[in-house]
Formats: structure tokens, sequence, C-alpha cells
DNA sequence: CTGAAAGCGCTTACAG
DNA sequence: CTGAAAGCGCTTACAG
């Protein structure tokens, strides 16, 4: 089935001037008469003209389309974050190209040679955790593409980098905390392998260093990202005996699975234990009690990084690593009492 | 600053022979010697040559980019539905560029003008609750770019659509209750003027009526799609005395509101009273107890409109206006007590 | 105020 | 087995 499309052409055939003319009045180029440019606009629009990107693309040797790489639409984090680049992406007259490594490194790859291919005119990507080869990364460099990691990324490429400061709000949440008054805090960690674990895990020692409380290594559970390990987690801490007054869950669903494992015991959150996780104010919402949170708000990031990319694609800014650490706030819920 | 491309005329210079030997090379065309081939290959390596696609694209007149056009990535269901339906995409060497309507009518017809300019080879489009007017649509049909909506149609314009069979689902499901001996069954439902709603509570009243059950109308509580909208519904199905066994929730968030105005009782789910909801295993997991839904596969349904789109672009598929209703699945988690 | 020429990077039908 | 010609639909620098 053959599409139906108008060209210049057409206009021109049918007003009978050169397509120049057209191309130009529909530009409102300076050098077209009011009149000319007034019946090429009818034509138009009786015609039901719209002009072929792909051909101005091919010509002016710019897309205005951005080609994004993350690991996962499935986890909303990166589902908001999507949602924001594409408005800070329409601000400016940028489309978008939406790829999808599902954290392996090959389709990462495959995704960002494609995207050059496509001769995006920026990339934005969040790297997926198998990911150690720099090699597609210098290829970008060396083609001088824009690239801004958001989230995760290689650091020794010097690329723009857009993150959370997990470490510092772990810090500040749990000061503001301890200068409540509370003081028997447990994390149910993530991996130390990984970035995020890691950072908060360290927030976590700092927190209760710099509050000269001693830290109970049995009290800082490491285990993985999903709603089953926060359930063991919790088996695991019940079993040991003293319980804490606070848990720091790693995320959202850490935290869904304390709630559930402790559903199944005597105790009642906020009264009897608190609990305090990282992630959306969405997904916050819908646990009750509330889940009390650092709020990571995917929708900044998405549009801190957004801007940043336009701004080196449009030359503005001329520094090309950047590195922006996003401050996130700490979101007291009902899942901890008031103190 | 200019970005750094390789040609196929780099090659041919590099390797003195025409470009149009090299552009039979890289397609593997039976004119071209092997030894040619290999001597093409090499230089394509050592050069780094990634073929322009636009240029092809206008070349072909074929862009292989299908265009998306959903109301909300925000909501999971949306995302999950964008997630299967590049996989399905990429599976067939198609890219998308995917826009967001935010359920405004303007935006949208926006969307789909520039999607039409980027020439995309199809349109894969859910419409927003505003959307009344046909024009742009009509505009799709006459440039004859094939489109198919999902989840949400104009069934007027009579293009292919893809959507789950909501009713049937409910009726199930209620069937299925009742045949354990459920019979004091609520429902909290949606807006009885939107589509989803509509279909979800006659899908209820049907159930009843088939098993010769009196429908209460105060039992049938309208209020809207958020948590709050279910909270007010159990407030006021508490304080109408009778409770009834089992709650049909329109959606995930008036379950949950339903599960924290319960919770604020002395009543227990399941043992007290039951809930069954609409929406995605993954968000029914996180509850406590485990949210019954009748489960509504985002990625089934994204699979199926990209693969029907991607078959009427192809000419595979003659009819341009195939109906299809998925069957969705009745999940009896822990929110409703086994009889 | 209007237009002819050359170009963007590819492909395909045709000729030798 | 190799290449010259024409084309996809646009833009821009130049000439008249």
């Amino acid at each position: 089935m053959k599409t139906n499309h108008i060209t210049q052409q057409d206009i021109a055939d049918r007003l009978n001037v050169s397509r120049i003319t057209v191309s130009k009045a529909l530009r409102n180029h300076p050098d077209i008469s009011a009149e000319m440019k007034r019946r090429i606009n009818k034509a138009v629009e009786e015609l039901g003209y719209v002009p072929n990107l792909i051909a101005k693309q091919l010509s002016l040797q710019k897309t205005n389309i951005l080609g994004i790489v993350v690991p996962d639409l499935e986890n909303s984090f990166f589902a908001y974050l999507v949602d924001s680049i594409i408005d800070a992406a329409k601000e400016h007259n940028y489309n978008i190209i939406l790829t999808v490594s599902r954290e392996r490194e090959v389709f990462e790859k495959n995704n960002i040679m494609n995207l050059i291919g496509m001769r995006v005119d920026g990339l934005l990507v969040c790297v997926s955790q198998e990911t150690t080869d720099p090699r597609v990364f210098d290829y970008v460099r060396r083609v001088k593409i824009p690239l801004v990691f958001f989230d995760r990324a290689i650091k020794e490429l010097h690329f723009s980098y857009v993150a959370f400061n997990d470490k510092v709000a772990t810090l500040e949440a749990l000061n503001e905390l301890i200068s409540r008054g509370y003081t028997k805090i447990a994390h149910f960690a993530g991996y130390s392998s990984t970035s995020i674990g890691n950072e908060r895990c360290s927030g976590y020692r700092e927190a209760l260093i710099n509050n000269k409380i001693p830290i109970r290594e049995d009290w800082i559970i490491e285990g993985g990202y999903e709603i089953d390990d926060g359930i063991r987690a919790f088996e695991k801490l019940y079993a040991g005996g003293e319980l804490p007054e606070i848990i720091l869950a790693v995320n959202d669903r850490v935290a869904s699975g304390a709630y559930k494992a402790i559903r199944k015991t005597e105790l009642k959150i906020p009264d009897d234990i608190g609990i305090l996780g990282y992630g959306l104010n969405d997904s916050a919402r819908l646990f009750s009690p509330t889940l009390s949170i650092i709020d990571q708000d995917p929708r900044k990031m998405g549009r801190i990084a957004a801007n940043l990319l336009i701004d080196e694609i449009q030359g503005i800014s001329q520094n090309s690593h950047t590195e922006i650490l996003i401050d996130t706030e700490f979101q007291w819920n009902t899942s901890i009492l008031k103190r």
C-alpha cells in the first residue's frame, strides 16, 4: 500500500511557480511577496501539505531527534524519566526515538549504533548493569555526537552525567531521624557491587558514624532489590532478637517485602517499627501506611539530562563533561511515627 | 559542533571504485565480486562506516519507523505496553518514535501530524479521553498511513483496534466467585461515561443478573479512578450498614484506596471482606495481602497491536479494520479467601 | 521579487 | 563484473 503525500513540487505546479519559491515562502523568507505567500499557504491548506521531515533532515544534516537508551521501561522510575525527557524535548522541538536494552550490553550497543545510523542529534543513555566495554562510546565520541549519561554512567569516559546525590540524601534523611531521637536503625541493603547499593549503604554508615552511633553489622542485611529480598531480610532480622526502631530499605520493592513480612508478626507499622525507603512519591502513596521515602524524582532527572544534552547539541554548553548531582528530599510519611 | 560521519563516497574514494559499487556491495548484490565485497567490508571496518538511515529512508520512501501516541507514560499500564511494542517492533526491524498526549486532544493531533511529517510507516494510537474530532484521523486515512488503535478507539472510524475484553473478563471472574458461594458483591465503579467504566460495570451487572442475584444500586458506588475515590467509596459503603463479602474495584488505585480505608476499621482483608481489582500482576504483588485481579497484560496488547500494524504496513493483512478483543485472566490472590 | 544550480547520502533500473 | 544517470524531497548560496 503506497502512501499518498503532497510535495512542494505539487504546490508549485498548481500555482505555476518554481518549487524554490514554495520552499522559501514556507519558511517565510523575506524574498517572497506577501501576496505570493498568501497564495502558497492557501494551496498548502487545500492540498493538505505536510512537509517531509526526512528530506529536510537530510538536507540540513540535522534530525532534531534525541536517541534514548534505557535499561527497562517496566521500571516506573524509567517510565517517568522518559516521560519527562519527552516533555523537555518537545519544548525544544525535538522528537525522541526510544530504545530499551533490557540490561544487556549487546542490545545497548546495537541500540546506540542504530541511533547513530538514524543520525540522532544527541544521545541520552543509562548504561546497562552488564556494560563494561567502552568501544561504542568511543565511537560516539569519534563521530562527535553529544551524549549525556543519566542515573548510571561509565565515569572514566567523561561524558556529561546526571544522577541523584544518593549518599548525601541518605545522610540528611538519617540525620533528621536521629535528631528526633531515633538511634536504632537497620539497613536492608542492595549489593555493594552496584553503585546504588554502595552509595546508599555508605550514606547509612556515615550518618551513624557522624552521630556517634555504633554500627551493628548484623543490622546491615545485604540482599537484593526485589520483594522477596525484603521478606528474607526481615525474617533474618526478626530471628536475630533485638529489633531496630527503623528499617532503611534500599528501594520500594524491598520496603514492600518488609511490610509483608512484618504483617505476619505481631508488630505494627509505624507503632512498633518504622520503614524508610527510596523511591517515587506515587508508589509511596500506594503503601499503607504510606511509605516514608528519600524522594527520587525521575522527572527532575529527565528534564535536567535532556536540557543539558540540548545545550550541548546547540553548542550553548561548552563543557562537554558536566556532572550534575541532584539533591533529593526526605519525605516523612506515615510509615514512621513523628517524634 | 559538527558531527563526523563516513559516507559510501569516502569508501569508494579510498578504494578507487564508484560509490555505486560500494552501495551494491553493502547490500550484498550479486553484481559484485566476492573479492570486491571483501575489500569494501574491510574498508567499512577500518573507517567505521555507519550507513545514514535518513538518506536510505528518503531514497526508499520507507522509514521503518512506527509512531506511537499514548495518553500518559506515567501510567505503568502504558509503560509496559510501549515496552512490548518496542520489543515487537525491533524483531521486525522497526524503530519507534514515542509521543505523549497527556490526555489532551490538541497534543494528540500535533503529535500525529508531526509523526506524519516524519513519514512513519504506521501509527499506533491510544486516543485521549478528550478526543472527539475525527479530522486528523481522516487525514491519516487520506495519506494512507496504516493506523491501529489500542486500548481506546474512535470506533466509527473503522481503523483496526486492539483492546481487552473487559466485559467478558468481568463476567467470568464474577461467575467463578459466585460459583464458590460469594453472593454479596459491591462495585466501586469508574465513570459510566468512559468506555472502561462502562464495560466493567455492565459486566458486573450482567454477572449478577445471570446468577439471579438481585442488584443493589447502593452497592454500586460510582467514583473516579484515583486512590481517594477508593477511600471515599469505602467510607460510603461502610456508613451504609450491611457490608458485602467482596468489593470489585475498577482499578488498582481504587483498590488501594479501599485497602487504606478498610485498615482504619476493625475489618480484615480477606477474612472480613475481599477485594478484587483490575490491573497488572506486578502492581498486585505490591499489595498485602496481594490483590486479586482481572489480569490485564499490557504486553499482550502491545505485541498484538504492533504485529497487526506491521502486517498492515507490509500488506500481509488485507483487512484494514480488524478488531481484536483480548481475553484476560482472573487471578485469585490472597485478598480473597479461597472457598 | 523569482528562479536555476548544486547538494544532503542513499538506491535502483539500465547500459556496457 | 562495474558504473553513469536519475531520483527521493528538501535547503541554501548565488545570479538576475
